[in-house]
DNA sequence: GCGTAACCGAGACGGTACGTCACGTCTTACT
DNA sequence: AGTAAGACGTGACGTACCGTCTCGGTTACGC
């Protein structure tokens, strides 16, 4: 159960943060494609052996910072605070709110990526893709089992494909922001598309 | 006004399709990132200026092919036929076949690249997303015309995110495929949504 | 005996010559182990590429750089006047001039190179050593054969060996010169030394 | 006056041993521009740091590592035993011995360095190269003076520069042997050369 | 029917980022 | 204070592709 016996120089956490820090403001400046090692480790006063100490890739440095930006923003995924509608509201917020931290850019570059590398794939699923998606789901089933939605009509994860399909496209095609109006509208949405017996109870909460 | 006398050898048409269908298809093979003006000059087995002679980038090549793609479908977007339903169903049919052509990887490549490039961006969204957007608008304005929907509750805008969405999620998260089972399921989770007085109505392409 | 097709962009004789150049000129004012081929390329105003493409190493650099400037200086290693000792002074004087051309640090490193590297060794010898050490035996043996030397006591191969090694000797420690006074030093002491009889006779030349 | 205070821990002498041992056996086995501090430090099984310590460049390791090997021979360069012909050959044999020790390479490979390095030339001539050359001098000297050899048609020096010549020739060269048989032949030549009247009293060791 | 102009293939050119290696320095814990 | 370990910033290595250029060779007009 012990650590390895520590020896040697310890690695730099400044040198660290200053990678990550570097990879996203260029990404978000110039761009995925035109992000690039050597850039990232000029920008951040490292040296470039240091970036590949560490990382194997463009890709894996962004995934670190996509992590680290995660884990920051906490684990309140899933409130249950018993308003199903809300709780909704919120996961789409912060969700929405991290994507915009990264300017989607970081996001859509990794995921163009990932569309030939497997690996980068699973790990973007288990990062941020397979979480959000289940926390939803959750959410969403909390509601079925109050009996306030149903799954018969509309699958839950067709539901779940919705929100984040939205998102995505949105970030992808920028005909429209995705915000936290954008969030609001979804959330009714969902909820009239679940009602159980029709959408007319949806009227609910615009009726005090 | 007439044309420029035409003096010379004429372009040849069998490079062109040569270049167009060698990027297509390595870019499917081996992913937009890999994909490389040199590899595709070399597939197509043509020179390397005969590609920059004609594309000034790998985007440019892709658009086209796209373009290509696009033409031989034919205009027959949105058929009106009368049924709404169907003629929702058969647009997203079209437009999903069209996706998985390309795998998606040329596709969300090109989405990953257009990020930081505003005339490739203007182009993509004028060539594929654009109309498609504009045609599935089209069959529900017709729809809500008739009375069979209706877009107090959820506009039509956000319900063309939702079916596109869904599909460029699934495209980028390959999560679940892109084929006719969702176009269905899509349908009528739209219908569903749009239905005027709520979703009971939805239930009539269901009892025969 | 047809030659091969010459196709595309031909190779540039400016671009040849001035790496050859640059890296003489960069070997002779750094010294060998400091000389690059980024830097060879870069003083040569030449893409690093360039060189790659035509030499594998440095060493190849020199070593076709050391070959023009042989060339350079012609066939005329073994002038045969009938004057044995004339023609070996004036073959040791080529010899010392080509050797002070390259500085003897050129020369000098790729020796040093050579001693791990058997193709090196062997072009060398080809390209250099093998022929000088040639000629001067083959004047060595026309004296021989008119009587005016003997290799009875010193085999004609260890008198080649005094030459040439006196000369690699002051090159690698530079206690003195290699210039045209070691040429006639030498000339002399090799013409007592194969003297049939003795050395008496080498005052021949000393005496008008 | 007296020593500083040995402070501390004292210098390992098991270390150095080690780094001095790898630098000859690394430089034999692959050539001295294969050899790297970080390859000494890692076969001797010491930190990279250690090395630094003590030697600021491989050079410096090898220069020591080849002095040691000339203390370990003794100071018998020089032996006087009344034969100038032996003492001759017993100077070249041990030198010769010396140089074979060290493969060549790595005397070949410092003295490529030291062209462009006044310190290491320095060093090398008052190491190894000046106390050889002067050591044979003084036998050729002692010769002179008791008359049996002259320096007035060959110079001493110029005799030295065919001996030590004439070795480092075929170290470089490597067209034959650095062996006893060359120290021989070497020193009969030198006599015969050197010979007063000339060469043919030289035959008093040929004939018994 | 023959020049001429634009195309085609090939491939060398000057660049730049790649990922690796060794450099020489530094910062640890341990002896 | 010396030692082994190993991370640090630096810079050359050899490779791949970039976009441009320069060849010889190939069409299709227009005089």
């Amino acid at each position: 159960m012990a650590e390895t016996a520590a020896r040697g120089r310890p690695r730099s956490e400044t040198a660290r943060r200053a990678v990550l820090d570097a990879a996203l403001r260029l990404c978000q400046r110039d761009g995925y494609q035109a992000l690039t090692i050597k850039g990232i480790a000029h920008a951040a006063g490292v040296g470039r052996q240091t970036v590949y100490r560490w990382w194997p890739t463009k890709e894996a440095v962004l995934l670190e910072a996509l992590r680290d930006l995660v884990h920051r923003q906490g684990a309140r995924l899933a409130p249950d605070t018993g308003d199903t509608l809300a709780d909704v509201r919120t996961l789409l917020d912060t969700t929405f709110r991290l994507a915009r931290e990264l300017t989607g850019h970081a996001l859509v570059g990794l995921m163009a990526q990932a569309q030939h590398d497997g690996q980068l794939s699973a790990r973007l699923q288990g990062t941020v893709i397979g979480p959000r998606r289940a926390a939803l789901r959750d959410v969403l089933a909390r509601g079925v089992r109050r009996g306030e939605l149903s799954d018969e009509e509309v699958p839950l994860d067709l539901a779940a494909d919705f929100a984040f399909g939205t998102m995505w496209y949105r970030l992808i095609s920028q005909h429209a922001p995705v915000d936290d109006d954008l969030a609001a509208r979804l959330s009714l949405a969902l909820w009239r598309l679940l009602s159980p017996g029709g959408p007319h109870q949806a009227e609910r909460c615009a009726a005090p």
